[in-house]
RNA sequence: GCGCCUGUAGCUCAACGGAUAGAGCAUCUGACUACGGAUCAGAAGGUUGGGGGUUCGAAUCCCUUCAGGCGCGCCA
């Protein structure tokens, strides 16, 4: 019996209860879903519920006489082992051996899909994340976003969310000049400009451009900026792309800022918020009544030289996107941009559009530790680290893992020399070892003859390493759907560990394969099927965070 | 001055208003002649920064205060 099952058939005892006139309640009260979690403490069961401490005031009762109504009416079911009313009016359940065992099979057959749900079916959603400037690699924060938003894109898609994964190319505009001015300056031997961009890597890219265009030093001097501008943008827009690639993420859609100036784009929305009122001229800009709207205060949209700001391109980038069929807008920022939120929804609802539609996450910083010292340093930019200083210390598996493993609300320290360790210090080794003895042991069984075709007798599973590993599967799609709905894979990572730890201990207590000297039997056949399930799960949830479930390791 | 985030075990972090606040590491004590010991069992470790409040119940919500991080541009 799976949690699901359990809420509904509390709910159908609650009816009963009060069809019976043994509850004064109002049916409509009644969820049809009625919540249903793990306890803490394994002395409280299997399953518990609140639902009597919520409705027993509406009810006119004290919780645990509510409690003790609706345990007699659920005790009726077979699934049900025992119930009992606890503290102060918890309803704790205990299932029957073979309901809660029923579970392995279950999850063995729905394979991939066990896990996927349809909390966000029939939602467009646009998740942008990333949208560092093309000025250089990708940076560690940048790493952080890649490895969350990609989860969060997983997750969401995971509950039947159609989820666009956007990249905003920021093309245009002054730092992009500078970049190419540097890009200028070092091909010509001269020093980088005052407020250009260092490091090795601009020495690089100039050198590939002249290579490739070995006449591009002798063009005059406006047409020789714009060449390095185009092909400095071209080449960090092929290695930006790559980077993300080799680190497992791929964007649906690399949206340059460039297209909208160029379309008309940006234009185009400025006439719509003239025409509707929303634009005020003041010291020769025009300005966006974003105030009016929740933002702190209003916004420049026409600079007084005439040129669009920044924000007038978000604007007809959100409008786009709409246009494309988002029904939902989230992006992913840092820190540093959290005065984006408001003038995000400011500008939505400008359009006419409803703000709620704006849904902006803002993640705090991530730095790394080498050997108790903070890792500043990156040799190829310079002074900021990148997302491939991480990979090259610790892998993609474990920098994904350690990224995605806590909540984007807290900053975030990595040591590297943990997360390189091939040992049970590192979370994620625990967890992929734990897939790959998985896959051990079914491999070992079929060649000792231990078949789940043969037999499933899942009243067999009753130890409590067994009723333990069970209730970890059984929570496997509400921990998937909350981190959907939450915006939060980390959920998914601390899950993976706990399900581990059950998988481990139990492997230590019970065997699948039988002695030498021991004929197989449905005992064996049963647990290789709980063997197997947990694999399944594993996978799953690795599949979820981009993290790969080895075979062997 | 205003705004956002954070403060939980020695360290790194969990806990979507629930019961006795949990994991891993580090420390100490144990378990390998059979499915992978990259594992497991046990011990110790806490006034959830401080102070008020809300309620059946608060690490979580509200107020206040202290500390740290990040912002507050006709830059992008």
């Amino acid at each position: 019996m799976t949690p699901a099952e359990l809420s509904r058939a509390l709910s159908r005892a609650l009816h009963q209860a009060v069809a019976d006139s043994a509850l004064p309640l109002d049916p409509a009260a009644i969820p049809d879903q009625v919540q249903v979690e793990r306890p803490r403490q394994r002395e409280h069961g299997d399953w518990s519920t609140n639902v009597a401490l919520q409705l027993a005031k509406k009810a006119a009762m004290a919780p645990r006489e509510f409690g003790a109504i609706l345990a007699k009416y659920i005790s009726r079911d077979d699934a049900v082992a025992s119930v009992e009313v606890a503290g102060p009016g918890f309803v704790n359940l205990t299932l029957a051996k073979a309901a809660a065992g029923a579970l392995a099979k279950q999850i063995v057959q729905a394979a991939g899909d066990y896990g996927q749900g349809s909390q966000l079916q029939g939602e467009t959603v646009n998740l942008e994340f990333v949208s560092a400037n093309p000025t250089g690699p990708l940076h560690l924060a940048g790493a952080r976003w890649a490895a969350v938003g990609d989860s969060i894109a997983r997750t969401m898609a995971a509950e039947g969310a159609q989820v666009v994964r956007e990249y905003y190319f920021n093309d245009h505009g002054a730092q992009i000049d500078r970049f190419a001015r540097s890009l200028e300056a070092a091909a010509h031997g001269e020093a980088t400009p005052e407020d250009g961009y260092g490091g090795q890597y601009i020495q690089d890219i100039a050198q590939a451009i002249m290579a490739s265009r070995p006449g591009i030093k002798d063009l005059p001097s406006t047409e020789q900026l714009e060449a390095f501008r185009a092909a400095g943008v071209e080449a960090m827009f092929i290695e930006i792309k790559r980077t993300l690639h080799d680190f497992g993420v791929d964007f649906d859609v690399y949206f340059h800022e460039q297209s909208l100036h160029a379309s008309g784009a940006v234009a185009d929305v400025i006439g719509q918020l003239r025409e509707s009122g929303q634009l005020y001229e003041n010291d020769g800009a025009w300005w966006l009544r974003s105030a009016d709207y929740g933002d702190d205060k209003d916004r420049v949209v026409i600079k007084s030289d005439g040129q669009a700001a920044y924000i007038a391109g978000d604007i007809a980038y959100f409008r786009d996107k709409r246009e494309r069929g988002a029904d939902r807008a989230i992006y992913l920022l840092g820190a540093d941009h959290h005065g984006y939120i408001g003038r995000l929804k400011a500008a939505a609802a400008a359009l006419g559009d409803d703000p709620e539609r704006v849904e902006v996450l803002i993640g705090q910083l991530v730095f790394l530790v080498k050997d108790g010292q903070p890792v500043k340093m990156s040799k190829r930019a310079g002074t900021v680290v990148t997302l491939e200083d991480l990979t090259e210390a610790v892998g993609v598996d474990a920098a994904r893992y350690a990224l995605v493993r806590s909540s984007i609300d807290s900053s975030l320290e990595i040591d590297l020399d943990l997360w390189a360790s091939q040992s049970n210090d590192n979370p994620v080794y625990y967890v992929q070892y734990a897939h790959a003895r998985t896959r051990s042991v079914d491999r070992n069984a079929a060649q000792a003859g231990v078949a789940r075709a043969d037999g499933f007798a899942p009243e067999t599973l009753d130890h409590e390493s067994e009723a333990v590993l069970l209730g970890r599967l059984a929570e496997f799609p509400e921990v998937v759907a909350s981190a959907a709905r939450l915006r939060e894979p980390h959920r998914v990572a601390r899950y993976l560990e706990g399900l581990a730890s059950a998988y481990h201990k139990w492997y230590d207590q019970r065997r699948v394969i039988p002695y030498a000297d021991e004929p197989v039997t449905d005992v064996h056949r049963t647990r290789l099927w709980l063997n197997d399930a947990t694999g399944q799960v594993l996978a799953n949830g690795l599949g979820l965070l981009g993290v790969s479930a080895p075979e062997r390791m």
